[in-house]
RNA sequence: GGCGCUAUCGUCUAGGGGUUAGGACGUGAGAUUCUCAAUCUUAAAACCCGGGUUCGAUUCCCGGUAGCGCUACCA
């Protein structure tokens, strides 16, 4: 028999932007997807019509192909199992319920939500768990018919069965909850519409997703959707519950802790690789345990949902920068110039990249890989080119280091020399003549090391430490 | 309060009944460089606690503790 090919989900919800929890757990269904060959499918999860919009959709979309995730059915382009937003499926759901109701699994229920609040409260305190007390499990098919005639408001409860459920999980092995611990959960509110849980189940089985891989905040559900699948016969898919990312202080990361969503880390100047490559780390590791770095055709091959982490990671973003520096380095330092550019312009150094000639392009690219060991990510290049572009000479005395460097002796002497140099011949300063300068100041001040450099490179720079000399006087006469 | 999940260096992790408990980020030191960064070398740094099983447990089992999640007619 052939082995089914897998099919799993992604299915955020269009409430804000895509943030490292959610691209991560999108990130591991098409590892799991690409690796096995199976296929992943998008699906927007817009029943919250409060806190939906349409432009996070976009968003959303937007962001993970940034990342390079990829997928095969979705809301833009279709496929055999739509429609992929929730609020377009409304129909199928309403038309399980009338099934589930006919044959008695699923029942109406008329308790006040005050009802059910004063039970919640004496269930906590009896230290019992608290669950639905099942009041309306019993009530008659005609009873229920004439109250609903009557006008009352109810909402539709599942019957859960009595023995306890368990279900399998990839990461967690099984996991089993008591019959007693879960109650019969309502799918369809008073107000008619579906919640998420009922239609979670449903899509996924419809969808004949065979894979649900999904954030742990979902573990506590789960018994409830393998009871909606066991209602409809279905088959109870494999379950895989990432663990939660939190921040440095050990809570849930949000936004609090800076940084959280993809497009932050896309304006920043990240490298998708970069980021796709830490996100696979952050909870699971490859065999062998001695490999940090993988693009993504490696981390394809390597993938197992099996070798995923139970426990929660800590997002650190020092390792990130380490690993966006590592990619940097590896990309062509055209591809990096040009990535590099926008934010020169946004600086207000630079003008728009198309007009630009072959010479400055030129140019450019050599000042990018000159500052580019200096820094974990792109927007960070035009404060270190700034010497460049706007040397404030205020800012510059104003930083007592510099500011006793150029004061000193032997400061002066060298700036003196110096400059009685540059003055003497107008030409371009290159490499050569450079070093041929400062050979001569050495040599008239008896200034070396630290006591020479320091007061030029403040002169020219405005600062007392950057990039080796020899390759920034060339950038500076250009 | 109830239920569930989790627990290896500061952080991400590898490993697993007997190991010098491995790698990476970060940190310290050294080398190199005019400086900083980068780079190279190097050092410090971990099995949550208590019982049990066992000749032996960090590893398996149980309990505790802590963290996290769920506990909604949110998703």
């Amino acid at each position: 028999m052939a082995e089914i090919k897998p099919r799993v989900r992604f299915a955020p919800s269009p409430t804000g932007m895509l943030h490292v929890g959610n691209a991560r757990t999108a990130l591991y269904n098409w590892l799991f997807a690409q690796h096995n060959g199976g296929s992943a499918i998008l699906r927007i999860e817009d029943t919250d019509v409060e806190r939906s919009e349409a432009r996070y959709e976009a968003l959303l979309i937007e962001d993970l192909h940034w990342l390079g995730l990829t997928w095969e059915e979705g809301p833009q382009m279709g496929g055999s199992h739509g429609p992929y937003r929730q609020s377009e499926r409304l129909g199928v759901y309403a038309a399980h319920t009338d099934k589930l109701l006919i044959e008695g699994k699923a029942y109406r229920c008329f308790c006040t939500p005050e009802q059910l609040e004063a039970e919640r409260a004496a269930a906590a305190a009896a230290h019992l768990p608290q669950v639905y007390s099942g009041r309306c499990r019993s009530l008659s098919m005609e009873d229920s018919r004439l109250r609903v005639e009557a006008g009352e408001m109810y909402a539709v409860r599942l019957r859960i069965p009595e023995h306890p459920i368990r279900f399998h999980d990839l990461v967690r092995g099984d996991v089993e909850f008591a019959a007693d611990a879960v109650s019969d959960p309502v799918l369809v509110r008073s107000s008619g519409i579906p919640v998420y849980n009922y239609v979670v189940a449903i899509d996924d089985a419809l969808m004949e997703i065979t894979h649900v891989i999904r954030g742990d905040d979902h573990v506590s559900n789960t018994p409830k959707q393998v009871a909606i699948y066991e209602a409809f016969g279905w088959k109870v898919p494999e379950f895989a519950h990432l663990s939660t990312i939190l921040g440095s202080d050990r809570e849930r990361l949000s936004k609090r802790h800076g940084a959280t969503s993809i497009a932050s880390f896309r304006e920043m100047g990240y490298l998708p690789e970069a980021l796709m490559n830490y996100l696979a780390l952050l909870g699971w590791g490859a065999e062998g345990g001695t490999r940090e770095t993988f693009t993504p055709a490696e981390l394809v091959a390597e993938f197992k949902l099996e070798r995923v982490t139970a426990s929660p990671a800590v997002f650190d973003t020092d390792k990130l920068n380490w690993l966006n520096r590592h990619y940097l380095k590896l990309r062509p330092i055209a591809e990096v110039a040009a990535l590099a550019w926008p934010y020169f312009e946004q600086a207000g150094y630079l003008g728009l990249r198309e007009k630009v000639t072959v010479e400055i392009a030129d140019w450019f690219g050599r000042l990018v890989a000159v500052l580019l060991p200096g820094i974990d990510h792109l927007d960070q290049l035009p404060a270190k080119a700034a010497f460049l572009f706007a040397l404030d000479s205020a800012k510059t005395n104003a930083d007592a280091e510099n500011a006793a460097i150029l004061a000193s002796d032997m400061g002066k002497r060298v700036i003196g020399a110096f400059t009685a140099r540059a003055m003497a011949e107008p030409g371009p300063i290159t490499a050569e003549r450079f070093k041929a300068m400062m050979n001569e100041v050495k040599a008239e001040t008896g200034a070396k090391g630290k006591e020479l450099f320091h007061p030029v490179r403040i002169l020219l720079t405005g600062a007392h430490s950057g990039p080796e000399f020899d390759k920034i006087v060339p950038l500076m006469e250009d």
